[in-house]
DNA sequence: TTGATTTTCTGAACAGTGTTCAGTAGGCTG
DNA sequence: CAGCCTACTGAACACTGTTCAGAAAATCAA
């Protein structure tokens, strides 16, 4: 037979071209400028024939800035393997963060930054979660390099999850409000975040705030 | 005469109806449902009649947040007359910007966690930065706060300004997560908020982080 | 090959949104 | 009373996300 793998896989192939029209959108004019009409245009397909593929708009856009954040633990990932002291590492995790977000600023509105949709289901509860869910996960990577510095003793010890959640709420402060913010006369960029991570550190406990005057974020 | 009086005055008084409905219904549905034919309905007039009274919907909710946000300087203010050591002091404002966020979600996203429009024209970018301007004018309070522990001694010395833009972001990071993504599982509210600002003091270089156990967030 | 069935897709419509503008009603002035 | 000027409106424009009856196409069975 061999014809409903066909269907199968057509039916993939569809949904990928959906997804990667909306993230060209998405890419191109931000995201105030992804509509369902505009995604259809570029697939040459009807607007409902969407629907067929996705539950609602906020489906792609979730599936997106999901297929996104990847990235993000990707880089954080590329900085663990490069086995730097504990406290040098868990800097340049938080530096790739805000990076993060000044690299994909709509993604990471959309996923940080705007309130989730009020819940009409239980499946939107689960989907509320789940995308955050990613989030986390790379967050989760910060979580250890913080138990490492911990158990490295360079940091105080401390309940890991209560530093973790607040640890991410500060380098979210910093990177959402750059990105948000762009036109606030906030002071030299640079400055601005190595003086933020220092003081992240040093609420952290860290004797010693490691220098690395050569990271530098563009 | 007295008929242009009369006039001016009745035009002020249509301009504040216009502010009043549209304030309720963000507080009555939040932002979401807060659209011009509604506030028309209110208070019976056609919805294009606004638009003599305002230039766009944006101004309206501009007016109506910065509005809400003279709240949060009053709520400073009572903190700084009280008299308080510095850095009770200090702490409390930063816990009642926490509080004001948590009050008013809608006012609090629409005007520090949504994106700023793209300016279209030299007064767009003005606006902008008036609406900043508020929440400055409010965090000004906190960099005197700021300034007052330095010169005490309790917290290390630093440029004020890179201080205050860096505990602004602090402080909008742990407020804008809370009232965004209010479905994540978050530790205990209080336990978090009050082990944040004791990273935020400690940050600062206080040696010793105030207790005060009596003064909750509900 | 034909007919029936199932799957895929579409056009039109619905109910909204912000915004613009020609034209009307009403009070004020000469 | 005529003319003017301001305040206001209704209708339209160009969008938005979403739904659904029905058409088209592809598959399967006879």
């Amino acid at each position: 037979m061999g014809v409903t793998e066909r269907r199968a896989r057509e039916k993939e192939e569809l949904h990928d071209r959906i997804l990667k029209a909306a993230s060209a959108l998405f890419a191109e004019d931000g995201y105030a400028s992804v509509s369902l009409r505009k995604i259809a245009e570029r697939i040459e397909y009807a607007p409902s024939t969407i629907y067929l593929y996705f539950k609602d708009k906020d489906e792609i856009v979730t599936s997106i800035c999901r297929q996104n954040f990847l990235l993000l633990t990707e880089a954080l990932d590329s900085i663990l393997v490069r086995d730097l002291p504990p406290l040098e590492m868990l800097r340049a995790c938080l530096r790739s963060y805000i990076q993060f977000g000044l690299d994909y600023p709509d993604h990471y509105v959309v996923t940080l930054c705007l309130p989730e949709p009020a819940p009409r289901s239980d499946r939107d509860v689960h989907d509320n979660l789940s995308v955050l869910d990613v989030g986390l996960s790379a967050f989760n990577r910060l979580a250890g390099g913080l138990l490492g510095c911990m158990q490295a003793g360079v940091i105080r010890k401390a309940d890991v999850e209560l530093t973790a959640q607040t640890t991410w709420m500060m380098i979210h402060g910093i990177t959402s409000l750059l990105v948000t913010k762009s036109s606030f006369p906030f002071l030299d960029r640079n400055r601005l975040i190595e003086h933020y991570l220092d003081r992240v550190l040093l609420s952290l406990g860290a004797a010693i705030v490691p220098q690395d005057p050569d990271e530098k974020i563009l």
